[in-house]
DNA sequence: ACAAATAGCTTGTCTTACACAAACTATCCA
DNA sequence: TGGATAGTTTGTGTAAGACAAGCTATTTGT
């Protein structure tokens, strides 16, 4: 495919509202790299990357539905149901049927889901300290929250000891 | 090949805070949304996903050898000449050989690969707000700049982002 | 009351990204 | 000269995940 000039740059065009950096690759590099050391650090507790992602996602947003959580996840409906059979093998979510509208199932992390979530975490420490070790703890907290609040698409007051954010 | 860079890096200091909230889940769960209407948006482009961390890195650290980009990547040797095949064909890249040591190949960016690169983050500007949608402009450059510092690994004066400019 | 839509589950197929191994060439170095 | 190294090629295996078809249970609309 000859690529030839289109002509989407215009010199002197006002860039006026166009962030002016992508992370969109950076992303996928650091969590390639974070999900490599993951890998290894999760299976002796018998965990992939994507099930800490699902444990993730529904601490945050538990109890929602199956649907809510493959659209959440942006995956195919099937393949969330052999995660959730996965996670809930292990008994680290639970599957209620919705009082409401009883087709539907109710997702929410058990006991031993938040634990074993906080466990494996804390087991992630070294890898963190791996990929992002040339960011310091403070920045390392401000990542966090700009993630966290990207993810769940509100403002969240993550500590408030970071006053970065003021517009 | 040679050697392998999978060194662990050994635990690093027992300090005291740990820090209290673990990104890698949130990185992977971002870096797929966005890898998935990257694709769309790059496959007019012949590019995917992969090709531009690849465009990323090189743009940042042009001019390494094969090996070292393998390493950056962290990707086996042989599926990064695969990936160079594809940048090279398209004259993205380029494949010089080293003067000093003829082994090796010092890979760089292109006029058109730098072109292309340009390009492909001005289209996936729309893709990045549905994304990262929750996040200002400002905390958007400050996510960029927390992803670029971890990513090569060393600071980068970011607080004044705006005045961070051309490369 | 009954038809249609919906939530979820199962199975099975296909594609793609990778890791990994083996064998090869060109080059460097001792 | 012989061994190590950088890169390349080919080929194999695994796993994530999209997608489709067919199933049950349940809700909703007429």
């Amino acid at each position: 495919m000859g690529d030839s000039a289109r002509l989407p740059f215009v010199a002197s065009l006002p860039v006026v509202n166009q962030p002016l950096h992508r992370s969109g690759a950076l992303l996928d590099h650091l969590a390639r790299r974070m999900r490599l050391r993951a890998e290894s650090v999760l299976a002796p507790l018998g965990l992939r990357p994507r099930h800490l992602v699902a444990l993730t996602v529904l601490r945050e947003h538990g109890g929602c539905s199956q649907q809510a959580l493959a659209a959440m996840l942006e995956m195919d409906g099937t393949n969330v149901v052999g995660l959730l059979n996965d996670l809930e093998t292990r008994e680290l979510i639970e599957r209620r049927r919705s009082p409401e509208d009883r087709r539907r199932h109710v997702v929410e992390l058990t006991d031993t889901g938040l634990r074993d979530l906080a466990k494996a975490e804390f087991a992630l420490a070294a890898a963190e300290n791996e990929v992002l070790g040339a960011l310091d703890d403070t920045q390392r907290e401000t990542l966090y929250c700009l993630l966290q609040q990207a993810a769940t698409g509100a403002a969240i007051s993550c500590s408030a000891a970071l006053a970065e954010d003021t517009r």
